[in-house]
DNA sequence: ATCCGTTTCAAACGATTGTTTGAACACTGT
DNA sequence: ACAGTGTTCAAACAATCGTTTGAAACGGAT
């Protein structure tokens, strides 16, 4: 029963390498050390392998460092947004290889039905959670929508770095990389902290 | 000299739809009223063409609207950056639906060598106006590289409403649309003449 | 009308794709 | 030892891909 699984994270790698048209089940079987046909054999064919694929990365996708969560007496929420931040900034990093992070961002391309469950499953609970810190280190004073702004923001800020990697590494000089993470997330939280500043003259004037 | 011009729009609406792998030089054709061969007549090959749909579908992404540049003599350098963050999420709202849009997201999570041209040759601009106006607009006491992360910051708090839209619009309520980009844009500007001021402490600390 | 460079066309080419086939192999239970 | 079930393998399959070819059609200049 190891060929299955073999060919399972051979399929992950390929596809998140070169996507789901150029990545070939011959790539595929040959980094997973199988025979050609054992795409068919233990999938139907290349599109249920590639579902099967997208469905063990959503499921393996929160693995590692645990997100913070807003504690319940919280002392320096500040300093646990910028905890948050850097756990997100790091996990978009440490994705950028062979990873779910380039799955995703392929189907953020060229949505299809696995995304509703994605959106639903995986991102709402991240997303409500950056909410409620954004909330506490704001001093509680923000109205929804700027709310909302604020943590599309902080989101983008992180996101860039993995969305926009590509044409970073390409600029020149070559922009920010894999080793940055700590210059980038102190930057995005002293940036995020001051913008609070901001929306609450707004809301006092 | 209509064909290579038809073909060119066919192939930007068929590399749109399907992807540059799934994209057939016989759906251009066809979609373009010509001859199979006159991709590789009027073009190279379907690289190339390829190439030329990405610098032609960047550079009218913003037709009508012409990137605001540093004037010779700033007055207002925080007004005119602002100005210029208005156009750019303006031009991604805009694009959010279209060809244009959709090439460059694709591209992004999953770069051609077409990426490296268009780097060189479109973004490297527009990138680095962005970098003189935000000199100007901080008062030019910061260093490069703190200089380079803010613009990447301010890039990626316009980027997220494109790149993240299918997830936005999938979140619980739906988040913000092409109607919002005069409220993003005051709040991402705001934000950023703000994050300055925190460089600054840093500087001078 | 004739020439010549440019453009179009139907047809075919070679390469690669996903998939199928049928025999060989491995292993378990009787 | 034998049958039976599940798995692997080399080879070939049909289909489609991007590209090439050589001739036909076009259009202005002489």
């Amino acid at each position: 029963m190891s060929t299955r699984e073999d060919i399972l994270n051979a399929a992950m790698s390929v596809f998140a390498e070169r996507g789901y048209y150029a990545g070939t089940v011959r790539d595929i079987c040959d980094r997973a050390g199988a025979n050609v046909a054992a795409v068919n054999y233990h999938f139907k064919d290349k599109a249920t392998l590639y579902a099967e694929v997208l469905q063990h990365a959503y499921r393996n996708a929160g693995d590692g460092e645990p997100m913070p969560t807003l504690s319940e007496a919280p002392d320096e929420p500040a300093e646990q947004l910028a905890a948050w931040i850097g756990w997100y900034v790091r996990r978009l990093l440490h994705s950028g290889g062979t990873d779910v992070g380039r799955l995703m961002a392929r189907e953020m391309a060229e949505p299809t039905e696995a995304l509703d469950h994605l959106a639903k499953g995986a991102v709402q609970p991240v997303f409500g959670e950056l909410g409620r810190l954004v909330d506490a280190a704001s001093g509680g004073v923000l109205d929804e929508r700027t709310l909302k702004l604020h943590c599309v923001a902080i989101i983008g800020q992180c996101l860039v770095f993995h969305t926009g990697r590509a044409m970073l590494e390409r600029l020149d000089p070559p922009h920010f990389g894999q080793q940055d993470a700590d210059e980038i997330t102190s930057h995005i939280a002293a940036s995020v902290l001051r913008a609070f500043d901001s929306s609450n003259e707004d809301a006092s004037a």
